[in-house]
RNA sequence: GGGCGAGUGGUGGAAUGGUAUACACGGCGGACUUAAAAUCCGCUGGCCGCAAGGCUAUAAGGGUUCGACUCCCUUCUCGCCCACCA
């Protein structure tokens, strides 16, 4: 036997692979006359030495669909980079006992070459690095824009925050089943402090951001994730006047949030947030100590304290709001159960219709009153938390809303409260500002100086690069020092000359995710972010694929972020993104999450690539199910898939000129049609499925033909790309390397429709909607012509048992239905 | 508590109104082998039956339909995201 004879895929991997990579097999054209198709997928943030196996899983099937996209005749981008910044590679580093930018400079060529020997179709001149000051510079750059716009704002905030990691977004505190919270990196104890932050006011495009999705052609389910992650709800600021316990005015007022005003003959107090500047102002001096006593614990409690709390802590202010409608004094609490940063920070109490309400008049003594009934039609008083009505209902003890319905009241009540002037229509959203700041050092610096007289000003001057952490920096460290730590970084001049600093805050590790996929389209260029005309020619991206936590949030800020970049007339669309696919989770072999902590379970993708090879890794990791769902690994699978791989290969030695195989031929165009229509709908599972029953079929042949396997090769191409380029290439007889003789630039093949027809078919016999017979009939055979068949079949006979058929239901060439 | 999604053999899954369990794993039986591995062949949802065949099964219950894993309602369980959001 020859060198070809044997099955060896380290030896085809390593020698197709170095030619496709040489050659930039995957080139992405600018303003290629082929229509376009931008494929995305998640950039890894490296945080070990090599690439994980779930990141495979992540790639795998996406780069299957992009390949197939490239041979039906798309100019395809499919690019790959990295998101350095922020504190993964931090934390790495100081695992490593290393720096950031050394451990990446080493993880990165690795995390390259995995993807490599996976034969992942990149063009890896497009290659970025979101910690390169190329990059950055831009991310500076639309820093300094968002500033420009007023968009960034410095804000005290309370934010997470933690010894070891300093200040976090509230993406990265993670809430454990027990209710306490943890930072999402190395599960730190977290807690709430005050602090100044940078925020981008993503606020402003939340209806933009809204209106949007009608452009895109997302999931209802990923739709409405935005939908309610921007959570706008319409409503009314209500406006109190405050008086004292006497009834003296105290002219200040309170302004509350709701969108049920319906109920507000129902209201009975106020509470206020902690945090609330009217909780100073209002308190009586008497009361003072003990309210702000209140507020301190409340702000230091733990999460887990909070949630644990069976009842509602609060504590009353000696202060009252003036319930105009009912013409009462409503007493004003301080409660940690209400949010400073929804709504005005202040809620109107309406204990027998929301549930919170009530569990603190409970507790308090405080009135409790029904002013809806439901469909019960209970009008008996609220003793009971199962009665607080919520939904639907009818006013009562409501004045001039009795008897309405209570949307139709809800209307009513803000039209006359707006006539009134008691209050004000407003709208307001659970979205909140995105916190831009980190004190940390290892992301983009804020390119903003502060004069001495303590103005802001941009610095154009970019990039601004990073203070180098020199040995003499790091000695006697164990943590890397924030930006205020270097003073060469601090000290600059302002535009006018004087002495100024700099702002020492970096920007968070998602600063580049915002926008690092346009980039591919232009990444060499030093002018601009991107040249404008490719952005036109390769944007929106068609699809999105990646993690599952990334659904909503990114994907809100990349469109925000797009927005704002659209307003300023630098990008072509009002969405960047067409469409969103999030992954499942491979999970160890164990049917848990692969953790280092059971290593016995975590796949070395290395390890599985070496002993079966990037074809079998690849196609099981396709086969192993719908791309969106979460299932574990299974090694006698891989091995399976392995033998499939094998199995393909050895049916090169029966291929000859001339075959004529009508079984096969009808089997071939059925593949062909097939395998297309699963990778439309990236259903590359039963593709795969398809691909084996075509081989089962070729195994059973002693001959095949040329054209029937050169149109399998192809196929077979996306998910196996090593070994169909073995065989390619040997079938043709091309004896060098050339690439325009790739499989993977040859076209798709085709399929004939009039080879899968079939002269006979099945029609299943039902009676009374059970099968009871299976009879062949032939193509084109009348209704009356089947049931002639049909009734002359031992089996049907015997269930039909002489009754004369009340109804018969024939759908062409799908089943007979005899209804008795 | 809210939103979204899912529940099918021993396992991963297939079928989105028309023969439920494709494909694959595992298991069982057999062939080859001194033996094992590898490979190949056969069987494999459950129950009854020698067989033909029958009954039964897609989380549970109900409904629509000639016909339901698929559509609708109720309940349960699991997963993900959000969560004292007024």
């Amino acid at each position: 036997m020859n060198d070809s004879a044997v099955y060896d895929h380290s030896k085809i991997e390593a020698n197709w692979k170095n030619k496709w990579f040489a050659d930039n097999l995957y080139e992405a054209v600018d303003f290629s006359p082929k229509p376009k198709k931008f494929i995305l997928a998640e950039l890894p943030y490296p945080s070990g030495k090599y690439l994980h196996v779930g990141h495979m899983m992540r790639y795998t099937v996406p780069e299957i669909y992009s390949r197939y996209l490239r041979m039906k005749g798309f100019n395809v981008l499919f690019p790959m980079g990295w998101d350095s910044f922020g504190l993964p590679a931090e934390t790495f580093a100081l695992k490593s006992n290393s720096t950031p930018r050394k451990v990446l400079d080493q993880a990165i060529p690795e995390y390259k070459k995995s993807m490599m020997d996976m034969g992942y179709a990149i063009d890896w001149t497009r290659e970025i690095d979101t910690s390169q000051p190329d990059f950055y510079k831009w991310t500076q750059w639309m820093f300094l824009k968002m500033w420009e716009a007023g968009l960034a704002e410095i804000k005290e905030m309370p934010v997470w925050w933690c010894q070891a990691l300093g200040v976090l977004a509230d993406e990265e505190v993670l809430t454990k089943p027990d209710g306490t919270r943890v930072s999402e990196r190395d599960n730190h104890p977290v807690e709430r402090k005050i602090f100044k932050q940078w925020v981008l006011k993503i606020t402003k495009y939340a209806d933009k951001m809204l209106d949007g999705l009608d452009k895109t052609q997302y999931t209802p389910s990923v739709k409405q994730a935005q939908v309610n992650w921007i959570g706008k709800k319409e409503g009314i600021n209500i406006t109190y006047k405050i008086v004292d316990d006497s009834g003296k005015d105290t002219k200040k007022t309170v302004t509350c949030f709701t969108t049920r005003p319906d109920t507000n003959f129902g209201a009975t107090f106020v509470v206020i947030a902690p945090e609330h500047p009217l909780v100073e102002q209002i308190t009586p001096k008497g009361q003072l100590g003990k309210v702000q006593k209140y507020v301190k614990d409340a702000l230091n409690k733990s999460e887990l304290q909070r949630t644990s709390e069976k009842t509602k802590s609060g504590i009353f202010t000696g202060t009252y709001a003036l319930n105009t409608l009912t013409k009462t004094k409503m007493p004003i609490f301080v409660a940690d159960y209400v949010l400073a940063q929804y709504g005005t920070g202040a809620v109107v109490g309406v204990p027998g219709h929301d549930k919170r309400d009530f569990e603190f008049a409970k507790h308090y003594g405080l009135p409790i009153l029904r002013v809806v009934v439901g469909t019960d039609g209970d009008t008996t008083e609220i003793t009971k938390v199962e009665q607080v009505q919520e939904e639907s209902g009818k006013m009562i003890n409501s004045g001039f809303l009795d008897e309405m319905d209570i949307n139709k009241a809800t209307d009513i009540m803000i039209n006359y409260m707006e006539e009134k002037g008691y209050g004000e229509k407003h709208t307001t959203y659970k979205l909140r500002d995105q916190i831009w700041s980190r004190q940390r050092y290892w992301g983009e610096p804020i390119p903003l100086v502060y004069t001495k007289d303590n103005e802001i000003e941009p610095d154009y001057n970019l990039p601004l690069k990073l203070p180098e952490l020199t040995p003499e920096v790091m000695s006697g460290r164990k943590d890397f020092p924030t930006l205020d730590q270097f003073q060469e970084f601090i000290s600059t001049s302002d535009s006018k000359g004087r002495e100024a600093k700099r702002e020492t805050d970096t920007m968070p590790t998602w600063a580049g995710s915002n926008w690092y996929y346009i980039r591919y389209i232009d990444p060499k260029n030093t002018e601009e972010f991107a040249n404008y005309d490719k952005l036109k020619y390769w944007l929106p991206v068609d699809k999105y694929y990646g993690d599952a936590g990334h659904t909503t949030a990114h994907l809100l800020y990349t469109r925000f972020w797009y927005k704002f970049l659209y307003d300023l007339g630098l990008v072509p669309h009002t969405e960047p993104i067409m469409y969103r696919m999030s992954g499942g989770l491979l999970l160890g072999e164990d049917n848990r999450k692969m953790s280092k902590s059971r290593p016995e379970f975590v796949v070395n993708p290395e390890d599985a690539v070496q002993n079966y090879g990037a074809d079998a890794v690849r196609t099981y990791l396709a086969f192993i199910g719908p791309y969106d769902e979460t299932y574990p690994w299974c090694t006698d699978g891989l091995k399976a898939i392995a033998r499939f791989i094998k199995n393909a290969f050895s049916l090169k030695f029966k291929v000859k000129n001339n075959i004529k195989d009508t079984e096969v031929e009808k089997a071939y165009n059925k593949m062909v049609k097939t395998v297309t229509e699963m990778c439309e709908g990236f259903k590359m599972n039963t593709a795969v499925s398809q691909l084996m029953i075509f081989v089962n079929l070729l195994k059973k042949k002693d001959e095949i033909d040329i054209d029937i396997w050169k149109g399998f090769i192809r196929v077979l191409a996306p998910f196996a790309p090593f070994v169909a380029e073995e065989l390619w290439q040997e079938i043709n007889g091309f004896e060098t390397w050339k690439k325009e003789n790739s499989v993977h630039l040859a076209s798709w093949p085709d399929y004939d429709k009039t080879k899968i027809a079939d002269d006979t078919f099945q029609v299943p016999v039902q009676i009374n909607g059970k099968v009871r017979a299976v009879i062949e009939v032939t193509k084109d055979i009348s209704e009356d012509e089947v049931k002639a068949i049909a009734y002359k079949n031992e089996n049907v006979k015997k269930f039909l048992n002489s009754q004369i058929p009340g109804k018969v239901i024939y759908i062409k060439e799908k089943i007979l239905n005899i209804v008795l």
